[in-house]
DNA sequence: CTGAAAGCGCTTACAG
DNA sequence: CTGAAAGCGCTTACAG
């Protein structure tokens, strides 16, 4: 393997004078050196050692992408959401010249050992689920942080997060303008789940609005997965609940539900209108075509990555954080309900 | 940050001993010494350098996942295909202790260069993109790789390959089995995309065997995505072919074709059997459900990162390749042709 | 069972 | 513009 000391040798200098070039601090270098310097490392194929350079100089230029197998063994990147995520930040990290490392964690003390054990530069948590463990994992670690989808009351931490609230409510309110009234949410109650805590207020806010008594009876509690759908989508279908539409918070549960209906008779929309939430690529491939809530997953990545960069950069505190516009995608699976 | 060698002081004996530990290298530190250290390591949440480790080991513990972005700035991991299998790698890679890296590339020196910039331990090749480069890659690198879906002549690389031939060949039977003669095949016709031509070639092998004259008019050649099987659809519908059926070589495009033809007021499967490939969530998504090949990506996957583990310990060459089977999924979109 | 020495390939002050 | 020295945190022989 060919090092620094080797292309020193063979040009006559430093390894130091070497080490300038390479860096681009071409300002400290002759002329002459530096083409004879370049030279050499296109003909040996020179390429540093990013360990070494880690391990002498502060930075890694590792950004670590922490994902959860806290609960599940499952395949985390079957989510497309998820999936689509990564992707957008990888490319971002890349385009910033510096490499990302998937760290998948069982614990918050998983999280502090990958952090520390490759000496990451930053980290970008994609779920909510360290909502719970933040001020442990901040404690812990001085490397900088953003946390995604993130709904931690922790004011010294960078996030970047949708408008679920606002979700929530514009996909109710397009219900109640459709002429419904008997409206379901669909989705996870648990405690935990922020996320779609948010969306089941905006879908209460909505009602309230419009005067609609908020009625228990119409929460269907599920996971938030096709799945989850099906089983929903089978309870609604044999009455269980009396409702003509349903706001399910997330669209993948919403294709279980039309599924489940389709199988048990009902007809969607004509029979019960239904709008999901992500506008992932499947909300296409369903018919009726799934009418949905939008995020815009390359900002959010892309703002993930951008806000991790100030913030390494400005040795200062620099917290910052955003939260990103929703908006309705209108398509077939809601119609005007006639009573 | 705590290190060896501020435990090593405070235990009162050499940094080696230290290290010896870490290691599990027990056998060669006293009970109390070994003790005492473990009692220091918990006290200060030591954690191991890895850039310190990987430097003066001839071992990084990563393992480098190749992405392409040669032709396109697109999100690869909108690809449901690939995120799974990415996400089955990293389990994989991470169960046996390794770390994975994601090293997306546009040329290949790229590859090269990410490859010794880390020391990688080793490589997994998502994509089938390299095989004209494989030689090349492989004389520029000692590292151990494996090639996913790769179909390269050279004899001296490890690779995972679909038995893609077959599941051409039993889609396209299943199709006659059914009752159908005027078949199309839809897909890539790029002479570069041999998993394609691979599929195509059993398509032939199934109508020759049927008796079935091959007719050039019947392959459709359009890109495998959801695009391509919209156009693919539409010229369908048009009737600018003669077909009762269709063998479309991708999910995604599939539901592309069906798409298409609903729209132009074509019923599937009473109007056109369709059968696709890849058996991704999205085929029991649409209405019909797609009959379709399925392969088994978990194995595909875990078959890769063990042909690699594999090599990575033994130190002599031991150039294995594994080839998975294919098998029909049949669901609604096929209907028996009454002629 | 234990340790002193050398070295992995680089960067960071510092001195000229 | 250039270089000698020290050091980053670890492991690998080697010697006891």
């Amino acid at each position: 393997m060919v090092t620094l000391k080797d292309i020193a040798a063979e040009a006559g200098v430093s390894i130091m004078t070497v080490s300038n070039v390479i860096n681009g601090k071409t300002a400290k270098v002759s002329e002459e050196n530096r083409r004879k310097i370049n030279e050499l490392i296109e003909k040996y194929h020179y390429v540093p050692n990013l360990s070494a350079r880690s391990l002498s100089a502060k930075s890694s230029k590792i950004i670590g992408v922490i994902i959860p197998t806290f609960d599940t063994e499952n395949n985390i990147f079957t989510n497309p959401y998820i999936s689509e995520l990564f992707g957008v930040i990888e490319h971002a990290v890349r385009k910033e010249q510096y490499y990302t490392m998937v760290l998948s964690v069982k614990t918050a003390n998983d999280i502090t050992t990958a952090l520390k054990n490759w000496n990451v530069d930053g980290a970008i948590f994609l779920m909510p689920h360290y909502d719970k463990i933040v001020d442990k994992i901040q404690k812990e670690s001085r490397t900088p942080m953003v946390f995604i989808d993130s709904y931690s009351t922790n004011k010294s931490i960078m996030k970047v997060t949708l408008n679920d609230f606002k979700g929530g409510y514009i996909a109710t309110k397009y219900l109640i303008a459709n002429g419904h009234k008997k409206i379901a949410y669909a989705g996870s109650c648990y405690p935990d789940n922020t996320i779609m805590l948010q969306r089941l207020g905006g879908y209460k806010k909505a009602l309230e609005e419009a005067g609609i008594p908020f009625d228990e009876q119409r929460i269907i509690c599920a996971n938030a997965n096709y799945e989850g759908g099906l089983k929903a989508g089978r309870d609604i279908s044999n009455h269980h609940y009396d409702v003509t539409a349903v706001f399910s918070a997330a669209d993948i549960m919403a294709i279980g539900i039309m599924e489940s209906c389709k199988l048990n008779g009902l007809i969607i929309p004509n029979d019960l209108s239904i709008i999901g939430y992500d506008n992932l690529m499947p909300s296409l491939y369903v018919s009726p075509k799934l009418t949905t809530i939008s995020q815009n997953i390359l900002l959010k990545g892309e703002t993930a990555v951008e806000l991790l960069m100030d913030s390494m950069k400005s040795e200062g505190e620099h917290i910052k954080s955003a939260t990103l516009d929703v908006e309705i995608v209108e398509r077939q699976s809601v119609q005007k309900y006639i009573s």
